[in-house]
DNA sequence: GTAGAAATAT
DNA sequence: CATATTTCTA
């Protein structure tokens, strides 16, 4: 808003005016976006005439934080061609090349947060990073899901927003986050790869319900807790007594809670999307690590991507193996049937260790070189080790791949999709500076969105 | 405690 | 209805 000019300290005029000036320059209560009212503390407000904002109920938050976003990113594109929130769309647009994005970066970085790891999420990363969807909702609430996502391009700045999160994993280095939130439960959502960094600033955004973080009751969701903790002696039910329970902090209580809850852990972890970027990873992982040792832990790990659980992966791969099995099942076409049934993995390439002969001969031996890890090599000294958890972290990823291309990709006509860079995909990591060592990754590129069956 | 399979939930 | 999550069993 240009119409705040602050007083320039160095003149000379009295306090008197200056303080007129100031508090001239001071944004109205109008002028405040609905939302950042809350935000002040109750005697900002009344020393200066904002008049404090009633309770808001989950729709109003929801409403307004739009509202207010849309607003101030008018206003910022208004100045300058300098777009906050590249990623940001709206809800509506299921489309297919609609992206359902809301994003916020939030995170659940509790304390002790079992696995020592967090959601942090920052979506544009160095090179544009790839991102997976992740869903959050509640069981009982119909709550729309909350996104985990956008982030803080990481490159330099870091993202260790508030928020909680974000770092856990200490290291310099960046860890692969491919979060993003989406509605489209089929989640392909392509979205453009956006390869900027996000320029620091904005640790998060609301999103549709609000920072969500805060807004989650705390039901006795067995997440976070899974291992930790199913509270409440029976874990078995803890689902079931959820609807009874709470009517803690939130809602009826104060309009404001700014401190909000270090208790993430009362968060249920978001549905986790499986995006192709994200299943790449994931095919990578397993192919790096020869089927044989694909097992859900070590895969998780290798993948390093931040919130991901190894409940996440064991059912992935749970999926993926069906769908191995298949594909061994019936070569030829037989890719066909799978990939028709599989979007997502049809679109991408088996690793060549799984191939098709997955189960069955052992290969331990290793191998794509997929592995972005810098060095080469495991990325974290020894899996075993456990060290300080924090494993490589992966660079960016690349821009989304299938830029453009929702579901329409699978329908094509299974031909020979020849060539054309039989297994491309892979990473083209392209570390930024950052954590010497550079990309080792042969100039592969350009992925093929099509089962590379080759044989 | 982990993996894998099956049951549920969304 | 497909997927992801949670539960259950080995």
């Amino acid at each position: 808003m240009h119409a705040c000019e602050r007083p320039r300290i160095g003149m000379t005029m009295k306090d008197d005016d200056r303080g007129l000036q100031w508090k001239h320059s001071l944004p109205t209560s109008e002028e405040l976006t609905p939302l950042s009212k809350s935000f002040l503390s109750p005697a900002f407000q009344s020393v200066f005439n904002i008049k404090p904002e009633p309770p808001k109920a989950a729709g109003d938050v929801s409403r307004e934080s739009r509202a207010s976003f849309l607003e101030l990113r008018s206003q910022r594109s208004a100045v300058s061609s300098f777009d906050p929130f590249p990623l940001f769309k709206e809800r509506k647009d299921t489309g297919s090349y609609g992206h359902p994005v809301e994003g916020r970066g939030d995170a659940e970085g509790r304390e002790g947060d079992t696995r020592g790891r967090a959601f942090s999420d920052f979506v544009g990363e160095g090179r544009g990073g790839a991102r997976a969807e992740v869903r959050r909702e509640s069981r009982e609430a119909e709550e729309p899901e909350v996104g985990l996502g956008l982030g803080i391009g990481s490159g330099g700045g870091g993202g260790s927003e508030r928020g909680g999160v974000a770092e856990k994993q200490g290291h310099g280095g960046q860890v692969a986050s491919l979060f993003r939130v989406g509605s489209d439960p089929t989640g392909y959502n392509a979205s453009e790869g956006r390869s900027e960094q996000s320029p620091g600033g904005l640790p998060f955004m609301m999103n549709g319900l609000g920072y969500g973080s805060f807004e989650r009751r705390a039901e006795s969701s067995s997440y976070s807790g899974r291992g930790d903790e199913k509270v409440g002696g029976s874990a078995k039910n803890a689902r079931k007594l959820a609807d009874s329970d709470f009517e803690d902090t939130d809602s009826a209580g104060g309009p404001v809670n700014s401190n909000e809850e270090p208790n993430a852990r009362t968060l249920k972890r978001p549905r986790l999307v499986w995006t192709p970027q994200l299943h790449k990873r994931f095919v990578d992982a397993v192919g790096h690590l020869g089927i044989k040792n694909a097992v859900p832990k070590t895969i998780m790990q290798l993948m390093n991507v931040e919130g991901l659980t190894r409940e996440n992966v064991a059912s992935h791969l749970q999926k993926y193996r069906l769908y191995l099995k298949r594909l061994q099942g019936l070569p030829a076409d037989g890719a066909a049937a799978a990939a028709a049934g599989d979007q997502l993995f049809a679109s991408t390439p088996l690793p060549p260790n799984l191939g098709l002969h997955y189960m069955g001969s052992q290969r331990d031996d290793v191998g794509p070189q997929s592995f972005p890890s810098g060095g080469v090599g495991m990325p974290f000294g020894g899996m075993g080790g456990r060290g300080p958890l924090g494993p490589a972290h992966f660079s960016a990823y690349e821009p989304i791949p299938y830029g453009g291309m929702n579901r329409a990709f699978m329908q094509r006509p299974m031909k020979d999709r020849t060539e054309e860079s039989s297994e491309s995909e892979s990473q083209n990591h392209q570390q930024q500076s950052g954590s010497g060592n550079q990309a080792s990754s042969p100039p592969k590129r350009l992925l093929s969105l099509f089962p590379t069956s080759s044989e």
